[in-house]
RNA sequence: CGGGGCGUAGCGCAGUCUGGUAGCGCAUCUGGUUUGGGACCAGAGGGUCGCAAGUUCGAAUCUUGCCGCCCCGACCA
């Protein structure tokens, strides 16, 4: 992409409503914009990151055996009603009437749906187990939305829902979707802790949210500097030994966010010196209910016995839009963002020192072609600014790789080459950079 | 929902107390000099001062009502 063709309005200041780090990078990268409280349009560069992230959550859901859905954003109050939550939810929940004065809701979450689909598509215990998921936006009319995306009132999710016959088996659909979130955090440069957490209003028997340290977090967390959070390459997530094997091996070490935490517990589990304290943004939540909603909710599946067996469901929420804001949080310097290469809106960003130049100008167009072509993402700013704003605006936008090139280099034949992230530079002779970026 | 604050040019702000017809910095545009870490000079464009009603010869400024946004708390992916 040429910058000089691109939308990418990028503020020298910090707007005023913004507080955390986050929400001010993601306003003056022209990532985002607030249209209302709560409520944001995705320019180009902030929708390519969250278009990423939201791609590696599906891989990830996929290879642990989840199958996607896409369920209305707008849904039926009906649907509410049978479940009892529609007088429940509160103000939280956005109520609309369409022209034929029906009641319909914006959806802020979708139990009562997915388990009307999955009623009405599952009659055996033959069709068990099912893990249900879809990524789509909802809205939760917040009292108080704030910093950005981070707890916005739209916002884009990713849930997950199982059904299975027995509690053995609804065990090993909450461990796989627990190995699935390691590795989509994993993929996305991030460590994400896996905490014991309260299974609050949602209820439920097992639950664990998993959190990643950003000083501006905002749980209190508590954990063992030995946690494992890498998933080993060769696990199998129809092996259920090996699966609760690992699971188990987790969340043995000590790990809890402020509610939970036990400071004597923690004492007596952990060495002084891998005690660790930090903040934590939440970043997904798993439930095992068992039986709680389906029992209510009549999910029920014919058995060997021919009986009716109400099913053993969990739910798996990842927050994707949130994840956009967390990682800024856990990855960023005082000149700006520094994505991981996985979620970065352009793996390179090329300056051209000397636009207008023609040596100069036909060097960079050639790198470029030949990026392009190899598949590798470039913003080229081909702008006719000064260097130093160029450098400036690069490092703010926080592409993994800068290719530096000016006629100083050119006349040696070599291009600079920085890494955003460790800020090291080193000259790269012009035929090499597509294999060095490749 | 309780408490506090703010709405003036794309962004950040001054002007409001004490009414006289809108200004600064950045950004943008033009010309020139510059050119490897946010250049300099000269010039220019851009605002129904959140909305509405009222007071007044005259309202960004005073009064009333409404709307929006932000912060602290409670709540939360």
């Amino acid at each position: 992409m040429r910058l000089s063709q691109y939308f990418m309005p990028i503020l020298r200041d910090d707007p005023k409503e913004a507080e955390i780090v986050s929400h001010k990078l993601m306003l003056r990268t022209g990532m985002i914009r607030q249209e209302a409280a709560g409520s944001y349009s995705w320019l180009p560069m902030g929708l390519k990151v969250l278009r990423k992230i939201e791609q590696i959550v599906r891989e990830e859901q996929n290879r642990a055996g989840a199958i996607e859905v896409l369920m209305p954003t707008i849904q039926p109050a009906d649907l509410w009603r049978k479940s009892g939550r529609y007088d429940a939810y509160g103000k939280e929940m956005l109520r609309i009437k369409d022209r034929h004065d029906r009641d319909m809701l914006f959806g802020p979450t979708n139990e009562e749906m997915i388990t009307d689909i999955f009623r009405q598509g599952v009659q055996s215990y033959r069709d068990l187990p099912r893990n249900l998921y879809h990524i789509q936006w909802k809205f939760r009319d917040e009292v108080r939305p704030r910093f950005g995306v981070m707890r916005g009132r739209e916002f884009l999710m990713k849930d997950a829902y199982s059904f299975d016959l027995t509690v053995e088996a609804g065990k090993h659909s909450y461990n796989k979707m627990f190995v699935s979130y390691l590795r989509t955090y994993a993929r996305m440069g991030l460590k994400a802790i896996p905490m014991r957490a309260e299974t609050g209003p949602i209820g439920g028997n097992d639950s664990h949210e998993f959190l990643i340290l950003a000083e501006t977090g905002e749980s209190a967390v508590f954990f063992d500097a030995d946690v494992v959070t890498k998933v080993p390459d060769a696990i199998q997530y129809d092996d259920v030994a090996q699966v609760a094997d690992f699971v188990g091996q987790v969340t043995a070490a000590y790990a809890a966010t402020e509610e939970k935490h036990d400071a004597n517990d923690f004492e007596a589990r952990v060495p002084e010196a891998r005690r660790v304290k930090g903040r934590g943004i939440e970043v997904g939540h798993i439930f095992f209910f068992g039986t709680k909603y389906s029992e209510p909710l009549e999910c029920f599946v014919q058995g060997p016995d021919a009986q009716k067996v109400a099913v053993q469901s969990g739910s798996y929420g990842i927050g994707v839009s949130r994840l956009v804001a967390a990682i800024i949080e856990a990855s960023h310097d005082d000149a700006g963002i520094i994505w991981p290469e996985a979620v970065a809106p352009f793996k390179v960003g090329l300056i051209n020192l000397k636009s207008g130049d023609a040596e100069t100008d036909a060097a960079c167009e050639k790198i470029y072609g030949e990026l392009t072509a190899r598949g590798v993402e470039v913003l080229y700013d081909d702008k006719d600014d000064r260097a130093g704003a160029k450098f400036a605006a690069m490092d703010l936008i926080g592409l993994p790789w800068q290719v530096i090139l000016g006629p100083r280099g050119l006349k040696d034949g070599v291009a600079e080459v920085k890494n955003r992230a460790t800020g090291e530079r080193q000259n790269v002779p012009l035929a090499d950079l597509v294999k060095f970026l490749g």
